[in-house]
DNA sequence: CGGTAAGCGAGACGGTACGTCTTGTCTTATT
DNA sequence: AATAAGACAAGACGTACCGTCTCGCTTACCG
C-alpha cells in the first residue's frame, strides 16, 4: 500500500498556524470594514508571519478561498422531494441560510479579485465555484432524467442560478432569502411541454 | 425668467480639465490590469493635479461613475417579435453584440470596485445597472401584456438574466455571444400556462 | 511742472490690503508654530486674495522683508556717549530690545529662505541688512573720527557684530539681551594702541 | 562578559541602505538648490523607499543630521604661534580652506533648516556646531592661559568668529578667504591689559 | 542519536498608492 | 488697472499595504 504522503523531509507545515490563518481571515471578514482585511492584520491576528502566510496562500484572496471552502465544507444537502422546483426550493433555501453576512464579505472579496485577475478568477472558478456548481448540477440532473429538463439546459440553468446569487451578493439588489430562493426556484422551473 | 448662470466669481472650472479626467479614467478603467485605475495614474494621463481630482471627486469611485454616466447610453434597441423568447434573443444578441472586449473590461472593473465597497455598489446598482434593467424589464412588461409571464415574476427574471451576464463576464465560465443569448432566452422564457 | 506720480490708469494699489497684509504677517509670526505662516493663511487673514499677494510681493519672504521693514522704521536711535564702547553697547542693547519673539521669528524665516536662495540672499543682503549696516556704520564711524578704530576694520566689525546676531538668532546660541549686548561691546573695542 | 551582540531577530537593518540614504543626502545638501533636498528626492536617489525612511529616521532633519555625523570631523588642525592673532589667523586661513563651495552650499541648506526648525536648530548647536566651537575654543583657552584674554570673554569671542562666518556663508556679505581669516584674526584680538 | 532540511516568527526592504498640503499661476467678474 | 474669489499644475508630505527577503530558532525525519 502506498502511503499518498510522500514521506518530506524536514519540519511539517503547522496545522495550527494554517487554523489560525484562516481562523483570522474569518474574523476580520466579519468585523464590516473590507479593507481592514489585509495580509498584515492576518497574519498580525493570526500571530504568523508573512513568510508563512506568502509561502502556502499566494494572495490574500486565496486566503478568502480557503477559508470560504473550509466553512463550505458544511455540505448543503441535497433534497429529492421528486420535482425540480421542489428541489431547487429546499436547495435556494439552504444556499441562502448559509450566506450570512460575514461569508457574503468574503464572497465580495473574492468577485473582487476575481474581477481584476484573470487567473485568479480561473482559480475561482476551478476550485470554489466548481463543488457549488456541481451540487447544483446533481439537482438538476436528476430533473434531466425526470424528464423536466434537457440535457443541453443543465449548464446554461446552472449559470443563471448562481449568477443571480453573486449579481445579489455584489450590488445588493436584493437579499439572497427565501424569498430569492422560492422566486429562483419558480422561475428556473421550464413550463410543461404539452 | 431666471437666468440660470449664477455669475460666478473666480476661475471657472476646467471643462478640459474634466472630459479628460473622464476620458483617462474610461481608457484605464478598459485597459487589461484594472488595479492600474488608481487616482494618481489618472490625474496622469488626464494631465490633471490630484488636487483637482480631489476638489471635484471625493474618491475613485464618484470618477469612474461619472465617467460611466458621460459615456452615454448607447441604447439597445428593444425588440418587438411578438413573443418573449424571440425579444429576449433578439435583446440578449445586441447585448452580446455591444459587450466587446474593452466594454467586458470595464464591466469587470465595475465589479471589482463594487464588491469591493458598498456604496460604489449601490451607486452602480441605482444609476448605471438600473438603465438595463429598464430596458430589459420592458421586454419583460410587453411579455406580461400578452400573458406570457407574471407581473411578479418580471424582477426575479430580470436578476436571473443580468446575473449570468456578470457571473460569465467576472469568472469567464463561458462567452457572451450568441450561442449564449440564445441558451437564455430558451431558459428564461416559462411554458405556456395552458 | 512735471507731476513726479505718472498718472496711472485704473485702480490705484490698495493701500488697505497693503496693510492688511503685514498687519497679518506679524500676527501670524507671532503665533508659534511657523509652518502656519503660509501665503494662503497671510491672505485669508489679511481678506486679500493670493493674485494680490503675488502681484506685490514675489514670495512669502518678501513679504516677511517688507513686514519686517516696516516694524523696523521706528529706528533705534543712535547714541553718543563719546567712546566706541558705550556707544556700542547702548546701540546693542536697544537692538536687544527691539527684536522679540515675533520679530526674532520673522528674521528666521528671512535666514531660512535666504540661505536656501541666493538671490533672496541678496535682496535681503541690500535692502534689509544694509540699513542696519548702516546704522552700525554710524557708530563706528564715529569711532574712526575718534581714532578708536581704523577705517579698514569698520566693515570686518560689523559683520562680526551682525554675525552673532543672526547665529544667536538661527541656531539659539544663546540669549539677544542686554548681557550680549554688554560682551558683544566689551569685545569689539579694540585695546588701547600704546 | 556581556555578548555585545544581542541577536535580534528578523532580517538585520540593511547596512547598505543606510550609507545610500546617507550619501545621497550629503549630495543633494550640497546640490545647487537645498530646496530639492526632499525626502522623496533622498529616498529616490538612494534607491531606498520612503518607509525605509521613515522607519529610521523620523523626518528629514534627522537623516541631514546623522549624514552629516557621519561625513567626519575632518579636523582643522590647532596652530600654536604663541599668540592669540598668530594662532587665530592660521585657525581661520584653516577653515576658509575648508569650505570649499560644496562644504558652504551644506551649510547653507543646513542654516536654512535650522532657521526653520528649532529642534534642528538645537540639533545642529549641540550636535555639529559644537564641534567647531570646542575647536576655536581650544585656540581661545590658550590665549586665556597666556593672559592675552580673559575667561569670560571666550564665549562671546567664539559667536562673534562663527557668527561672521555663517553670516557671510548666508547673505553673501563677502568671500571666507584668507583676507577674511585675517581681518577677523586681527579685530577680534583685544589690546594689551598695559 | 545526531545531522539536516524544511517550517516558522520576526521584521526590514523596495515599490506604489493614498489623500492632504502649499506654492505660484491663471482666469473670471467686480470695482 | 487692481481686486476677490477661487480653480489649477506641480510636487512633497507622511502612512499604509503588498509581496519579497533575510535572519535565528524550532521541529521532525533519516541515516
Amino acid at each position: 500500500m502506498a502511503t499518498d504522503a510522500p514521506a518530506r523531509r524536514g519540519r511539517p507545515r503547522s496545522e495550527q498556524a494554517r487554523r489560525a490563518v484562516l481562523a483570522s481571515t474569518l474574523e476580520l471578514a466579519a468585523e464590516e470594514d473590507p479593507r481592514r482585511l489585509t495580509m498584515d492584520a492576518i497574519a498580525r491576528r493570526a500571530g504568523v508571519s508573512k513568510e508563512t502566510l506568502y509561502r502556502w496562500w499566494g494572495s490574500k484572496t486565496e486566503v478568502v478561498l480557503e477559508a470560504l471552502a473550509e466553512r463550505g465544507e458544511e455540505t448543503i444537502p441535497l433534497p429529492d422531494t421528486g420535482s425540480l422546483q421542489g428541489d431547487l426550493r429546499l436547495f435556494l433555501q439552504a444556499t441562502a441560510a448559509a450566506v450570512d453576512s460575514t461569508t457574503l464579505r468574503l464572497l465580495r472579496t473574492l468577485a473582487s479579485e476575481a474581477a481584476a485577475d484573470r487567473g485568479f478568477a480561473h482559480l475561482v472558478r476551478d476550485r470554489f465555484i466548481g463543488h457549488r456548481r456541481a451540487a447544483l448540477g446533481e439537482v438538476l440532473e436528476r430533473a434531466v432524467a425526470r424528464g423536466e429538463l434537457r440535457k443541453a439546459q443543465v449548464a446554461i440553468y446552472t449559470d443563471l442560478i448562481h449568477g443571480s446569487l453573486w449579481y445579489r451578493a455584489i450590488f445588493d439588489v436584493g437579499p439572497l432569502d427565501n424569498r430569492w430562493a422560492d422566486a429562483v426556484a419558480g422561475a428556473a422551473t421550464p413550463g410543461r411541454h404539452s
